[in-house]
RNA sequence: GCUGACGUAGCUCAAUUGGCAGAGCGGCUGAUUUGUAAUCAGCAGGUUGCGGGUUCGACUCCCGCCGUCAGCUCCA
């Protein structure tokens, strides 16, 4: 059979024919030197393959080079890795059952069948083994054998054979080896381990058999690796950096917020500085909200069960509401509620609604209790007494679009009030689901042209919407790049059913209005646990909860600072005075700790002229005198515009 | 919920093979009255998470509970 020459379109355009089945590694050395120069892997199309591989179709193709800034080539690296790994694991337990590898975002992560759980001391032996393997240089050895050698080849490992199973007949199956270690592995890899130059495992933790609390538990290792040594270092530093901001660490130190054993896990207790942030944020929303049309209302926290039942929680979310109040000498138990919806669905279906009334729209800002499992409790992000920023809006069809643009301009004021930016999921009709098709097209279709509108970029998550609606899920950056779940736009095409709610129309009968939850925020807690690590705790000056702290410098001078910091919260300030008996640089010191925005001193110097020395955090100037006036003003202008400094 | 590690003063952490529970910071008191990132001294502060057990003796070893932390498919 005389081939056909392939063509390969190159990067920068040029074409080039090539015999069928020539390797990557091959074609380098006849055609292109230059091109090739340290290529690890090489892409075709969509599809990366090892060197060695033939090339047996035409498409797009180009070399994958020792690149840090190509996510191909590093998962490509990180997959290699993460067998280096396995290979120095099998090396010390030559007994270890191996799960599955693979490389992740941030790096790889391989799962382990052993008797004991690998201890810190563990990974550090394990990263000695895998420095042996990388200098020994072995090669990654590619091989397509049949399904009966493949089950030969790993006859010992029960979870390679339980994944073997599952691979298609007709699909290629592939095995690569590396030294001693032999992996089922689709590839690709790099030529050889000695290409692994930078990596570091991190931790390790139980990590059930696929995912499946019923399965075998096995040991994960996690690690990460990079071809150069100073993009190791920097994400190294990254991740400190990330445990630098900690939330929790954060809130101990700046005195927000607490958890008591005693009262039970995830439930926050908000001290007087954390207490004060939420209600910044609350009167900023709030005051928004009432521009923008909102009602506010109040809801009970606990119920009858009957809300629940009619609401379909009862059916659909009781495993993670906590557990039903007997009431003496009534029949139905009471809830804590989990969600403010049904609540708000009483107070619409309370009387007759016209079409004239409608948009409504119902805001609370409302503790719910949920009970998570213990074991996804983390700080202030995942509790079980939350404090959603919540929002109902019953509309009429036509007006669904005008309310989804409305809540994203709302999300766009509020996110870039704090700086952050953000984007969007926008999850479509899954399979199982309620509603009639055509009721789906109008609201995703009402959804997506709200968003382009918005001129907003956006995901879609096909599926991914909730059974009884589509949603946007809107998702925020903080400072080192991290997401964050933030505000949540949903459609709800069940709960107007089963609460009956309707609106008469200008034709004079009942309609079915469409529901809207939201939520901006999301959950004070997150939001403002988000806050903290976004900001590292340094809080612009209108969200800090002290704006000012006054240090004067003796005792004589206690009235004056009493005087200025009475004058500030006239003003509508937050301040207090510094009077400990301790030495200005001491005081100086725990301001500066508590990330306090002014600090301002007064000195005999001061209290004669009139001025203060105004230390501001972070400020290039040291300090700058200035008459009080002035002072008050700029703190109050700051605070007045929301100010990101 | 499950697996593992951990839990000592308000905070951060010590305490040898099972042998008198300590330090720094913070707090209080006194002295100092301070000019820009820690003044000095003294004092108080503990049922070592809770409950059992082993032992002459338990922070230490064993069991149970509570809590914290990491993780629990980003599919060979």
């Amino acid at each position: 059979m005389s081939a056909e020459k392939l063509r390969l379109v190159l990067p920068d355009g040029r074409e080039v024919e090539v015999e069928p089945g020539i390797s990557a590694r091959d074609l380098a050395t006849k055609h292109d030197g230059g091109l090739a120069e340290n290529a690890i892997a090489a892409k075709l199309d969509e599809e990366i393959i090892d060197l060695g591989r033939p090339i047996v179709r035409s498409g797009r193709f180009r070399y994958l080079g020792e690149d840090d800034s190509d996510v191909d080539a590093l998962y490509v690296l990180r997959h290699s890795t993460a067998h280096v790994l396995a290979t120095a694991v099998r090396m010390i337990w030559p007994n270890a059952g191996i799960g599955f590898g693979p490389p992740i975002a941030e790096g790889f992560y391989y799962d382990f069948d052993v008797e004991q759980p690998f201890t810190p001391e563990d990974l550090a032996r394990i990263e000695e083994v895998m420095a042996e393997v990388v200098a020994a240089g072995e090669v990654f050895e590619r091989r397509e054998v049949d399904r009966a050698e493949a089950r030969d080849l790993f006859a010992d490992d029960p979870y390679k054979l339980e994944r073997l199973g599952e691979i298609p007949e007709g699909d290629t199956i592939s095995v690569y080896r590396d030294g001693k270690f032999l992996d089922l592995c689709r590839g690709p890899h790099l030529p050889s381990t000695a290409l692994v130059k930078n990596f570091k495992l991190l931790h390790a933790a139980g990590a059930y058999w696929r995912g499946d609390e019923r399965r075998p538990m096995l040991q994960r290792i996690y690690g990460t690796s990079f071809f150069e040594k100073k993009h190791l270092e920097e994400h190294l530093q990254r991740l400190e950096e990330a445990r630098r901001r900690d939330h929790r660490m954060l809130g101990k130190e700046l005195d927000l917020f607490s958890i008591q054993d005693d009262v039970g896990p995830g439930l926050i207790h908000w001290h007087p500085k954390g207490a004060m942030i939420q209600f910044l944020l609350r009167r900023f929303l709030e005051d928004e909200l009432l521009r923008r049309g909102y009602d506010f209302v109040y809801t009970p926290h606990i119920s009858r069960e009957t809300l629940f039942r009619r609401s379909g929680h009862l059916q659909a979310y009781a495993e993670v509401m906590f557990p039903s109040m007997e009431m003496e000498g009534e029949k139905e138990n009471y809830r804590v509620k989990p969600m403010n919806c049904p609540s708000h669905m009483e107070i619409y279906a309370s009387r007759q609604r016209s079409y004239r009334d409608l948009p409504i729209r119902y805001a609370e800002i409302a503790s719910d209790y949920r009970n998570e499992k213990s074991g996804t409790l983390h700080g202030m992000l995942r509790v079980r007494g939350l404090t959603m920023d919540d929002a109902h809006i019953f509309c009429r069809p036509d007006q669904v679009e005008d309310e989804i643009y409305g809540m994203l301009d709302l999300v766009d004021y509020v996110y870039s009030t704090f700086g952050l930016q953000y984007r969007l999921d926008f999850a479509t009709r899954p399979p199982k689901r309620i509603g009639a098709d055509e009721v789906w097209d109008e609201a995703e279709a009402a959804l997506r042209s709200a968003i382009e509108r918005r001129k907003l970029t956006y995901a879609v998550d096909p599926g991914g919407g909730a059974f009884y609606g589509p949603k946007i899920d809107v998702k925020f950056l903080d400072a080192i790049g991290r997401e964050w779940q933030g505000s949540t736009i949903q459609l709800d095409f069940v709960l107007p059913e089963r609460f009956d709610l309707s609106y008469v129309g200008a034709d004079n009968q009942r309609h079915r209005p469409v529901m809207i939850h939201r939520a901006i925020y999301g959950t004070l807690e997150r939001f403002v646990g988000g806050l903290i690590e976004h900001f590292a705790g340094t809080f612009p000056t209108w969200l800090a909860p002290v704006q000012v702290r006054l240090l004067p410098i003796s005792d004589e001078l206690t009235a004056t600072a009493r005087e200025l910091r009475d004058r500030l919260r006239a003003a509508g300030l937050r301040a207090e005075v510094d009077e400990r008996a301790e030495t200005l640089s001491y005081r100086i010191r725990d301001g500066e700790l508590q990330k306090i925005p002014y600090l301002a001193v007064i000195g005999q110097r001061e209290a004669e002229a009139g001025t203060v020395a105004v230390r501001k955090r972070g400020a290039e100037k040291k300090q700058v005198v200035m008459p009080v006036p002035e002072f008050v003003e700029q703190v109050a202008e700051e605070d007045r515009t929301r100010a990101l400094n």
